[in-house]
DNA sequence: ATAACAATGTTATTTTATTAACAATTATTT
DNA sequence: AAATAATTGTTAATAAAATAACATTGTTAT
């Protein structure tokens, strides 16, 4: 019986990086190259030629010997591990500065990834059409997100509303969630959870800023 | 001879762990708890209290046996380790819906780390006040961040500008940098250089979600 | 007083991630 | 035609991080 490819048990950190990979090979395919050596890769990423070429061993790529991998391949390969077919749709809760940064950042690029629906609590907002994102109320989140299908909510209210924004995306029936509020949330385990903590960031190059200039001394 | 207490060889991971174990216990304190146990840690931020107990052993705290560990003192002591007594300026390259995001998360919170500058290249920003974070000119950005003793910057720029933006950061003489946008840059191996980029966590969570509805089938 | 319990602190183990080592291959040069 | 060089693909080794195991210690209950 023939298995079908899941790439199941692809480490954590090689998903991120072959997000990355896609969009450092797409960059590179517009400006007309073709093909690519895992050490041009390494460099955009800073990371090390080994690295790159283990990435693609894992999913089972091989390229050619002295022409490098084949840049449109390696996309559409990228792609159909992490997109899924027929798409997916995302919703923000929380349109104020963070919110509407995601979308610029999104707006534009045609992805497998879609923002369809903005919510917010401020009467000025709703209504209003953000970078062709719509955004509706917030009491509208269940209903809409049922409607539209959508199965990821990226949370970026301000951190006191955090854990129950979370939970009303739960009970709308959300799969994954992105939270941008220094709050940690709690979900329950069906939900995939990522968290990222600007703050947290920050204080950690201070603190490595802090630690070299010591040694320094 | 005494030798002073470094915390040279903390894991990364412990660091970004101490800056929101920090933040949990401000959060305690402030709602009159004094002392806290791992296990209560734990369950904040979704780990587990072994690993809080391998951290705090790491920089030497100890708690008492049934009352857990001294809020206050552990926060004293964080603060020790991950701030520096001085202070720590920083400052904001592009004054965008992501840069203004992050003024406001910081404003209003003491830190020891505080957002004194923002630059960008708009005119109707320029001179114009944001939470308290004046905006200047970019073309200013070398003066300014000599002036203050700005020691981090972070990069909020389109894509597009951010290589040239890390560039002039750099030749100001910035000791780290905080890349949000989705282009990787190059800094020369003194400047402490830390990248997140948005684009790459939201696909990954696409891609768990995609993948656990395929394991349901 | 003693047993049971609930914590901490620390060492040992396991898992995950990265890096090193190197055989194999093919283009290029001599 | 042989030597050299550059690159891939893969296994082995190392490093980093997380988890498990458990001895120790007060506290509470009996």
């Amino acid at each position: 019986m023939e298995e079908k490819e899941t790439f199941n048990h692809l480490p954590h950190k090689t998903i991120a990086r072959l997000s990355q990979y896609r969009r450092a090979l797409l960059l590179c395919l517009s400006r007309g190259k073709s093909h690519i050596f895992s050490h041009e890769i390494a460099t955009i990423q800073h990371i090390t030629p080994v690295q790159v070429r283990r990435d693609l061993m894992l999913i089972g790529y091989s390229g050619t010997l002295r022409k490098g991998y084949n840049i449109k391949e390696l996309i559409n390969l990228i792609a159909n591990i992490i997109d899924s077919e027929e798409g997916i749709k995302v919703a923000i809760v929380g349109m104020g500065n963070l919110g509407r940064a995601l979308i610029n950042y999104f707006s534009g690029k045609r992805h497998k990834l879609s923002i369809v629906a903005g919510f917010d609590t401020n009467p000025d907002k709703i209504g209003n059409t953000m970078n062709g994102v719509p955004c509706y109320s917030a009491s509208m989140m269940k209903d809409i997100i049922q409607q539209e299908g959508i199965q990821i909510g990226i949370i970026t209210v301000p951190a006191e509303n955090a854990s129950q924004t979370a939970n009303e995306l739960v009970a709308a029936g959300i799969k994954g969630l992105l939270n941008y509020t220094p709050k940690p949330i709690d979900v329950p385990e069906y939900v995939y959870l990522e968290e990222y903590d600007m703050i947290t960031t920050l204080e950690k190059v201070a603190f490595y800023v802090k630690m070299r200039s010591l040694e320094e001394e």
